[in-house]
DNA sequence: CAGGGTTGATTAATCGATTAATCAACCCTG
DNA sequence: CAGGGTTGATTAATCGATTAATCAACCCTG
């Protein structure tokens, strides 16, 4: 015997108004024939009794579950949460639910991942792929957040503008000398803004890129950077492509007795929490979650529920309407004008 | 009509076998009585067409969905990704899903979320309550991850021990004066924590107080917590109850030209992944989240999977066997012994 | 060898909602 | 007033899996 749900369903208000559950589901859905007269009666009794659909069965009748799947990569990235919250929201909005799967950093483990949200019947899912990762043709409709380089991107950040902006701000207040720190050069993300970043290098500028995966592995991991080093060589701006780069930056030149931002600028990327708080307040792009979350459930959702009509999509991964949503600089303390000594 | 799902299924196992479906179903689940050679060639078939079952069929028939929710507070909470990691690979094993419902840091939308997930007939749920809230009554089963202080709580790290582990650290070395950095004393967690903290400074020590929230009320947000005056008046620690505190404080004193961990020692909690990164290294605590989430899964699973019997649970928010676990000090470079001068 | 027990299967109902097909009643119109 | 059209409902099938009830075949045992 199966166990029955706490709530009421399409029979019981049936069977209250003596009519058929048909009829009710046609009316609360505002499909079919129902009298003006009848509709109403039915709304209220649903609404007395507290009714709620179950969303199994009509997922077992529509084949459609009303569940979008998210695949995020490693957790060690912060910018997680925010992500994670837009399209929760985002979804909720659309009237989707959204289970998660976590890839735990690996290749191996994001496929497993997409698998069991496949076997769970998702009606697509949302993929922040790993480095380098390509997405092995899976058999529902998927969004792509990486980068706009990326081929099959659906929607992203628009990460080699942001790498200008900061750039630009920094070159207007008299900087030079640019150390543009990444962290592996595999990173479509983090070649968009790096590249961003170089390409708003005046002529009469030098930008060098230290990359502290390469670092670590001559030198050990969490060891310094040598940025005391870069300082005495001139370097006057340390541009990093994440506020978790930036702030070890900042850590080790504050702990070195360099003064930011007196002596030398630092600058983040994504606007992570402590950004705000920290002293002195970081300089960082942010990106616009809740525009890419929306612009990706939305290019979901059309692929979803045009689906009906034709029964194979031309390809699974979807596109969107805009591929790209600008960054935001956000000015705090860490970013001023050079000392003078250093203006040519 | 509706839509026939890709896969395969029951029915079509069973017509290719000659075979009723009921039969293929009772040999895959291995209830009822199938010869062993029948069992043998359904399984086979059932592998070779990639048979995987219709969850949505199933939760339909059996009342379960298999599928948890996890409720969480405000996003800024950076340990968030770890927990929700923690949760999603235990739920997994367990072979649920993890449907989240973000709380925006409202007890409204709290409630809202809550429906949302009670709306998709989720199994049970998970809760790392906002500050203070209370759950309200579920109509499913509930896991509470707050403190161990917090009544109705049914699993959590054990923060006042955590507190302890660290003064205990630092009193080790030599320190008497602490500055105990906390943010919002309705927090319970917060305040075990610093209970704990405070519980281990000697006779001969001494321990303030300051709640980041109430001085920022007077003194603006994000504005500095006046440490180097701290400095001054003697106190050697600063014990935060986050790595997010920590960090602002370290970085406050960086900039003010206090030598971490020679002049001061400061730790955090938490071990939020710019810890180890930062220079100095944060000494800090951990919880150990994959014990937690295991052990709060395995209290919600045995209440679901026993609700065939009972059919009214005794409360919703059920119990677990260890409601506590341990945390664990990490001690990197910002814990030291105080300068010679401070010691009586 | 009659009749109880076991084995190994099938039948049919069920969970809840949706929807194509059908039907009764009524309204018109030529 | 016969017959086509519309309105407003119902009937019945369906999505996929599970499971209580049933049944046929066979094996024993007294």
């Amino acid at each position: 015997m199966a166990i029955a749900r706490t709530g009421s369903n399409l029979s019981q208000i049936a069977a209250l108004l003596g009519v058929s559950s048909a009829t009710v589901s046609n009316a609360l859905s505002g499909k079919g024939r129902v009298s003006a007269e009848l509709t109403e009666k039915i709304r209220a009794t649903a609404a007395d009794l507290g009714y709620t659909p179950s969303l199994t069965g009509r997922a077992l009748r529509t084949g459609r579950t009303g569940v979008l799947g998210l695949v995020l990569p490693d957790i060690a990235n912060p910018l997680f949460p925010q992500i994670a919250q837009a399209i929760e929201y985002a979804a909720s909005n659309a009237g989707y639910g959204v289970l998660i799967a976590d890839s735990r950093g690996s290749v191996a483990l994001q496929t497993d991942a997409i698998n069991r949200l496949i076997e769970r019947d998702v009606d697509g899912i949302i993929i922040v792929p790993r480095l380098g990762t390509r997405i092995a043709d899976i058999d529902c409709p998927v969004a792509v957040i990486d980068s706009p380089s990326t081929p099959g991107n659906t929607v992203s950040a628009d990460h080699w503008q942001g790498g200008q902006a900061v750039v630009e701000h920094l070159v207007s207040l008299g900087h030079r000398k640019f150390l543009l720190i990444g962290n592996n050069p595999a990173s479509n993300v983090q070649n968009d803004r790096i590249g961003g970043m170089k390409s708003c290098v005046p002529e009469d500028g030098h930008a060098d890129v230290l990359w502290i995966e390469r670092h670590e592995q001559s030198h050990g991991k969490g060891s310094l950077l040598g940025l005391q080093k870069k300082v005495e060589a001139g370097f006057t701006a340390f541009v990093a492509i994440s506020d978790l780069h930036a702030l070890r930056a900042l850590t080790e030149l504050q702990r070195a007795g360099v003064a930011v931002p007196e002596d030398v600028s630092v600058t983040g990327f994504d606007d992570l929490v402590w950004s705000s708080v920290i002293t002195p307040g970081l300089t960082t792009v942010r990106m616009n979650t809740a525009e890419i979350a929306d612009v990706a459930i939305a290019a979901l959702v059309r692929v979803i529920e045009a689906d009906a009509g034709s029964a194979i999509p031309a390809g699974p991964v979807v596109a969107a309407k805009r591929s790209s949503v600008p960054m935001q600089l956000v000015v705090r303390q860490t970013s001023g004008p050079p000392p003078k000594a250093q203006i040519a």
